[in-house]
DNA sequence: TTGACTTTTTCTACGGTGTAGAGTAAAAGC
DNA sequence: GCTTTTACTCTACACCGTAGAAAAAGTCAA
């Protein structure tokens, strides 16, 4: 466990996203990465220039595990696989999915991903420049949806939550919502997001038909 | 501008916001934002128990300028108005958006305007279960790509981003994204987000009639 | 005016962060 | 063996949020 040749590349991004994902990214800091791995935290700047490096190692790690799905015959059955295979990322991964939604740059992984999106709508007939908005629209609504489903923003009320809820309704002035106030503590989120991924498809159809 | 008295809640709020609209989320420090005030950092905690805190009174403040829009004739030219005045939101208070954007709690202002979203889905005949994952399904939308907006995603490549994403592209396979790349680089940001919520609305249509 | 009390601001200090730069030990090359 | 390169550690710095004590400034009663 000590001496020489302990570390590499791999080995750290790997616990940094063990890390991540255990801890959130909050928590994540070098120094208890390399109390993790046993180390002097600047051992780890041996392998990494810095923080936001390795930060874009563990991301490209992450982008490597999503697998394109084999396009079928439905174009929109496509499109449902591939940003299912989002939400399974995230969920797979939500430590360091909510920094890949922070992340300000290009992870060269990501190609991989939208290139599957621009084709499927490119086989489905739609136009240059709807190809490039619908996809901009579908990875936009899935991925913030997949983070708020990490996030916890989903998750059905407990009573304590939904009590506190509904105190902060009564503060207001707000009739509507609190009409529904059941219907949004309720959360199915595999159908919850089916459900805005439907509308937007059938949307989408209407573009080339 | 020294001595007793200078510092108020308010204040401090308003200087806050500045600070986060000016340097950025990552930028902003209670030490900072006790410089730009002439203040001892402590001086803020009489104010505000801690961070957390002073920054809730922000997005509170900034859910406060959101403008509610009256209600007209036609549900979906409401929507589009409710949308819009997010993004509005958004590009008058970049850092404190994003801010919201990561924040993991409710701001009792925020009701506000997921009140008017829910009434306006709820006046066009939605029955509760769909008013609610309509709801999610524009926030989402909304709220996402004004943060791609305001983060500089969806800005239009220069020349050098132009040659630097081309590159990308060749280290791989990406054919359909190489044969995209001027459409990918091109953005109207107004143009893409109409184009977006009209497929949104399109589909949502169809729930209703 | 003085003394007591309260409110506001400051000072000092602690444990956390990322990381620069020098030092050390182990492996590799000859 | 010795030298050079590589892998890792140590120390130190500037920054962060903030606890707790001290100090200053304002308020009020006597």
């Amino acid at each position: 466990m000590a001496g020489r040749g302990r570390l590499s590349r791999d080995c750290i991004v790997e616990a940094a996203m063990r890390l991540l994902d255990r801890e959130g990214e909050k928590a994540f800091s070098m120094r208890k990465l390399a109390a993790d791995l046993g180390v002097d935290p600047m051992a780890l700047y041996h392998y990494h220039a810095n923080r936001g490096a390795l930060i874009k190692d563990v991301l490209q790690a992450l982008m490597e595990t999503y697998d394109v799905p084999a396009p079928g015959p439905d174009w929109r059955e496509d499109l449902r696989k591939l940003c299912n295979g989002l939400r399974l990322l995230a969920r797979r991964h939500p430590g360091a999915f909510r920094v890949y939604e922070l992340y300000e740059d290009w992870i060269p992984a990501e190609h991989r991903v939208q290139e599957a999106f621009h084709a499927t709508l490119q086989r489905a007939g739609f136009p240059p420049q709807k190809t490039v908005r619908a996809v901009r629209l579908l990875l936009t609504y899935t991925e913030a949806f997949a983070v708020d489903e990490i996030t916890g923003w989903l998750e059905p009320f407990d009573p304590t939550d939904r009590e506190a809820f509904a105190r902060s309704l009564s503060d207001g002035d707000f009739p509507v919502m609190k009409s529904l106030i059941d219907e949004i503590g309720r959360s199915d989120t595999d159908a919850d997001f089916d459900f805005g991924l439907d509308v937007i498809l059938r949307g989408l159809e209407a573009e080339i038909s």
